[in-house]
DNA sequence: ATCATTGCAAACACTTTGCATACGC
DNA sequence: GCGTATGCAAAGTGTTTGCAATGAT
């Protein structure tokens, strides 16, 4: 098991540190969009000496080589997610969880599994747009 | 045409105070996705005695009144949004710049402007989960 | 006079930066 | 031994809070 989480940062060229595999073995084994502050507090149980700017360089570099997604959903704190394949994200209002809703559409309107009460959507896109696009 | 804005905010039960009705107006004319800190630094020239807290208690207002949409895409600032029609928002990661994008899904896939690049895609939803639903 | 709105200053919370220490090849 | 990773402390940034001053009816 540890193995297979090395071998999937050296294959995105990320050094398996110690602290580098705990991180992304909690994010696979947490996908419940953890704040940093989560990951700190869980993995310090672990590695006491720990430090959130450790967490914070793991997750930046994690998201540069594109093993993480950063959703940031209502509220300062970014969350991450360990999920690259495209779905929404639903927050409740009321507990706070964010669910991971599968994206569908029909008749052009996004269908959202039953039981929920949507107050508002929102579709977020990262890229480069056409005028930095034709500079580069 | 400050008759209508006034008007709006009535129709919403907001008192129209003079901050209240140029911090609307700023934003129908600037739909740029602002934020707080853009909105404050513009208006505090028509008004020098503005303060930030009235720009964020005001946008808290209208917020909660569905007057405007909070999206928040990379980075912590919150940024407001007048329009309240569904779109997606494009943030270019070179430029910094935030395009609306057209959201049509044809073989369920989203269908972005010609020229973007696209890097991730995020969908977020607000609302209440089906177990605080059931509470209620 | 009363109640809501405004605005200053301080407190907060999350994130980033600078730099010294420790680790791994 | 050298380059990278780690971690502490401090600074930075955006937001919220407490409370007094102001404004409107």
């Amino acid at each position: 098991m540890k193995n297979s989480i090395k071998e999937i940062l050296l294959d995105k060229g990320i050094k398996p540190s110690y602290q580098r595999i705990k991180i992304y073995e909690f994010l696979l084994e947490n996908m419940i969009h953890p704040t940093v502050d989560i990951i700190y507090s869980e993995i310090i149980k672990e590695i006491p000496t720990l430090s959130k700017t450790t967490v914070y360089n793991t997750l930046d570099l994690f998201k540069e080589k594109g093993l993480v997604n950063v959703i940031s959903i209502g509220g300062v704190e970014a969350k991450y997610d360990a999920a690259i394949e495209f779905h929404g994200h639903l927050k409740c209002d009321i507990c706070g969880l964010i669910y991971d809703i599968p994206v569908k559409l029909e008749n052009n309107s996004i269908v959202v599994p039953q039981g929920f009460e949507i107050s508002s959507k929102n579709f977020y896109l990262h890229g480069i747009c056409k005028n930095c696009n034709e500079k580069n």
